[in-house]
RNA sequence: GGAUGGAUUCCCGAGUGGCCAAAGGGGGCAGACUGUAAAUCUGUUGGCAACGCCUUCGAAGGUUCGAAUCCUUCUCCAUCCA
């Protein structure tokens, strides 16, 4: 199977501009591809995740990638998908995302020995001339074109500024300096990409009269319509320090049945005839199904040791409700007083509930439990020793905490 | 630059002098049911040393026994006119 249909199988490619050119560049190696990342966090998330997965399934089969961080761009937000504008980011915080962004990258893709390249679209945005760019590449963009494109179309009724109108402008140019300075003759980017991508393959046609081409990632999109990857608490992250091995490992254990088989399909590099078989599993079947997604993703993001960990973790934790490897918490003399902590404290202390009136709810509602045993009592206290070999908290059905002194 | 309308809790959105920690919905959390799913039902949803106290209705002042509500100034947003 070629690379092109096996990413067609995977439900992975939305749009294309010209597929038979593409099909023959990618399977044979021969595309010079960039993807770009605006840098508004410090760590990846799941959204990122896609495009890095489709980075390296390119680079294996010969294909160069670069990255481009976009340190320029990021000055000024794309409006695509969003209803309201970015808010704006200081310089600083800019170039410290961007290097973030760049030590998590190259975990995941082979930068040794010019086999991909991470650029910075700074190096070049930054130094453009306000006239200049206008002679150069404003003729070229038609104001009535660009307004038909779908994601400003959404804008135009809550509103949108020209720092943002342009973001097309420098995205496109951003293929177009790629193309010159490397070769680039593609990119890639989630489906909300499309008409800035069009953008610089125009852009490149018509000052240099070549052919660029582009080709766009179906989004993943949960059963409901929703961006994947987003929880009540934010995004899932990359960044073990910002969402913990265990916790990316649940995200996925606990996607939407509905959900499941699509996202093996997309995300993991199991073999498609694999995926195929699991396509019969149905109800509860489908648990198993689950277990081998999370465990997938947490083997490529954070490495197998940590994936067996967290698997290990939540099936000990949701069979017994003890298991070795689990989020713990140590407390110190300080959280003591007079030798003994109360369950509202402890419940805080853990970060299971964010105050102590969420804390009495939850108890109050028959929410926690301690060794297995219901807390009944929102006055109930803990002697220090007693955690000396640690001790289970639980609050609902999937929140535990290991609770050491 | 002018006119008008607006800013309420995580979000949407009621409230236009005391009965307001503020209706309703969404979302979240907890319980039941289950498969660590979905749907459904129930409870809950500012904080705290908790029949009370403190902070919150864009910001700062003022009127009043009492202000989310009235007045003044300011900031921001939307629509229309230029």
């Amino acid at each position: 199977m070629t690379l092109y249909d096996e990413l067609v199988a995977r439900g992975l490619i939305a749009q294309v501009t010209d597929e038979e050119e593409i099909k023959e560049l990618i399977n044979n190696g021969k595309a010079t591809f960039y993807i770009g990342f605006d840098p508004t966090a410090d760590s990846l998330h799941v959204g990122h995740f896609m495009a890095l997965c489709l980075m390296k399934r390119l680079q294996m089969a010969g294909n160069k990638p670069i990255a481009l961080i976009g340190g320029g761009t990021g000055m000024i937000g794309d409006p695509s998908g969003r209803t309201d504008m970015r808010k704006m980011m200081t310089p600083e915080t800019i170039q410290h995302n961007c290097d973030c962004f760049k030590e998590q990258m190259s975990k995941f893709i082979d930068f040794s020995e010019g086999k991909a390249l991470m650029v910075n679209n700074a190096d070049w945005l930054m130094d453009l001339n306000y006239i200049e760019l206008l002679r150069e590449v404003g003729a070229h963009f038609s104001v009535n074109r660009m307004l038909t494109a779908e994601c400003y179309k959404q804008r135009m009724e809550k509103g949108l500024s020209f720092l943002e109108f342009n973001y097309m402008i420098m995205q496109s140019y951003d293929f177009y300096a790629l193309f010159q300075k490397y070769g680039c003759n593609m990119q890639f980017g989630g489906d909300d990409q499309w008409s800035n991508m069009l953008g610089g393959t125009e852009l490149i046609r018509r000052k240099l009269g070549k052919d660029a081409y582009a080709m766009t990632i179906t989004l993943l999109l949960n059963s409901e319509g929703k961006k994947m990857g987003k929880t009540q608490a934010g995004a899932v992250w990359l960044d073990p320090k910002k969402t913990s091995p265990f916790d990316f490992y649940q995200y996925w254990r606990n996607v939407a049945d509905a959900d499941v088989l699509k996202c093996i399909r997309m995300l993991t590099f199991l073999p498609l005839e694999e995926i195929d078989k699991m396509d019969a599993w149905e109800g509860a079947q489908l648990n198993t199904a689950k277990e081998i997604l999370a465990y997938e993703l947490t083997k490529l993001v954070h490495g197998e040791d940590e994936a067996v960990k967290a698997q290990d973790a939540a099936k000990a934790l949701f069979s017994s409700g003890n298991a070795a490897d689990m989020p713990s918490v140590t407390l110190t003399e300080e959280d003591f007083t007079d030798g003994s902590i109360d369950i509202l404290s402890l419940l805080v202390k853990s970060g299971l509930t964010p105050s102590r009136s969420e804390a009495r709810r939850a108890v109050e509602q028959g929410g926690v439990s301690m060794d297995g045993e219901k807390v009944a009592d929102i006055r109930t206290t803990y002697d220090a020793d007693a955690f000396a070999d640690g001790r289970v908290l639980k609050k609902g059905k999937k929140n535990f905490r290991k609770i050491l002194k």
